[in-house]
DNA sequence: TCTGGGGTCCTAGGACCC
DNA sequence: TCTGGGGTCCTAGGACCC
């Protein structure tokens, strides 16, 4: 198993693209008054700058001339992509954990495993990610199992290559701390510190029974194995989301109930053009709120029918917030949906309750009418239940597949212009359903 | 100018069902 | 005529990760 993770990655491409910066700190994250730290470059963290701290702490550690930016995610993610690539060409066998760290299965990709084999590739890797970033450098840890791979990694940081050969693992993990563990966060450590564990060596010497006591049946059954070196995760190349949100912290907290409802229908919007984006809805809409002493908390409402619809996360998000409350402001508010499945049901059921629960129209703009802005494209195309249809592929209609011998249609207008909805049979010739497949 | 944003997984209680 | 027992779904919160 390989772990690469790119270092420093949002600071290291600002500082591939503005040649000014180099060598220079630079940290990417929030600018704003409520902004944390995404990123550090290592010139940063000399001066203490940190992941997740504030920037404001952070501003008040680095010198004057240090570079605060709030990040270009498009550019981050095409170099992300590069390295991704690069990965797939060693097996087919990929799992990006985030977009600067993934896990290789090198078994799968048919390599050979000796120490001095995959010392050798790791060090191709490593130079052809520079040459084809432009100069992004990674660290790469290759061991038995996820967990090593992923503790070598870590052990020689930036630009580092460890190879952590079989049958050394407990040498290795024994002596460094618990924290080091993933899974291993500030309230596990602190409980197992009170217990006397400090190092993973510390860790082994428990009883599984007091693991599950100390941190629960399923964590305390993970430490126990963990610590032992026993790690059979697969790599799973294609993980389906499970949510998808959209939060955002206001820089002065917020108490109008009307400000915050419009607050929700802009993050409604956002969530349900990623859903349709990749072509999935959910059926449980969660309002996350974080009030002004930063107490935070969920409500969520689960409906009958997944929905993608902006409007209809928007109204349940609002009907939430109403019951929940406002008192003394809010300083983030979020939207989220989950309970995701590949077929989209029912917008005309949805148009059924936004109609159906009082004041609708004052939700509505005035121009709410759906527009048909053009006819679906002849088809060439062959559409079924089911099928992964990018919007572009086939200009203005969207295709959902519900697995019932019928596809929705729905005609897009411009984003802010929700379409109306129409089902098409089987036997539409706009499906031109040559040799349907068998619902 | 303390404390982001996007996620995942787990736990626990109550409702409900057979 | 003391109190069953699983199983699933829903909701809320917490821990953790990058």
């Amino acid at each position: 198993m390989l772990h690469l993770d790119l270092d420093a990655f949002f600071a290291a491409v600002e500082q591939r693209d503005k040649p000014s910066l180099r060598g220079r700190p630079v940290v990417v994250g929030g600018v704003g008054g409520r902004g944390v730290v995404a990123t550090a470059s290592y010139e940063a963290r000399a001066y203490g700058a940190r992941s997740a701290m504030s920037t404001a702490e952070a501003r008040k550690r680095c010198p004057p001339g240090t570079a605060f930016l709030g990040g270009r995610f498009a550019a981050y993610r095409r170099t992300s992509d590069v390295v991704m690539a690069l990965l797939r060409d060693l097996s087919p066998l990929v799992e990006p954990v985030s977009i600067d760290e993934a896990y290789v299965d090198l078994a799968a990709g048919g390599h050979d495993l000796s120490v001095d084999g995959v010392t050798e590739l790791a060090r191709g890797l490593k130079a052809r990610i520079a040459e084809a970033t432009g100069g992004v450098t990674g660290s790469v840890g290759i061991g038995s199992s996820k967990l090593m791979a992923k503790i070598g990694s870590d052990l020689q940081k930036p630009d580092g290559l460890v190879v952590v050969p079989p049958g050394s693992e407990l040498e290795v993990l024994h002596p460094l701390p618990v924290t080091r563990l993933g899974g291993v966060g500030p309230a596990t450590a602190a409980r197992l510190h009170q217990v006397g564990v400090k190092t993973v060596g510390d860790l082994a010497a428990k009883s599984l029974a007091d693991l599950v006591a100390l941190a629960g049946k399923a964590h305390g059954a993970g430490l126990y194995a963990l610590a032992r070196a026993e790690d059979d995760r697969a790599v799973v190349p294609d993980r389906e989301a499970k949510s998808v949100s959209h939060e955002e912290t206001f820089e002065r907290d917020l108490t109008d109930l009307d400000v915050l409802n419009r607050e929700i229908d802009s993050m409604a919007g956002r969530v349900g053009e990623r859903l349709r984006r990749t072509a999935v809805s959910g059926r449980t809409v969660t309002l996350k709120l974080r009030r002004y002493d930063f107490t935070t908390m969920t409500r969520s409402q689960t409906l009958a029918q997944p929905t993608d619809d902006p409007r209809l996360i928007a109204a349940t998000a609002r009907r939430l917030l109403a019951e929940a409350g406002t008192q003394g402001g809010l300083r983030l508010l979020g939207v989220g949906v989950s309970g995701l499945s590949v077929f989209a049901q029912g917008d005309l059921f949805a148009e059924d309750i936004l109609a159906g629960e009082g004041e609708p129209s004052a939700d509505e703009p005035a121009d709410a009418e759906p527009a048909v802005l053009a006819e679906p494209p002849p088809t060439e195309r062959l559409w079924w239940p089911g099928q992964d249809v990018r919007h572009e592929e086939f200009g203005a209609g969207w295709v959902w597949g519900r697995g019932l011998g019928r596809v929705t249609v729905r005609f897009e207008g411009p984003r802010t212009a929700p379409g109306p909805v129409r089902t098409l049979a089987a036997d539409d010739p706009l499906l031109q359903l040559a040799d349907p497949p068998d619902w």
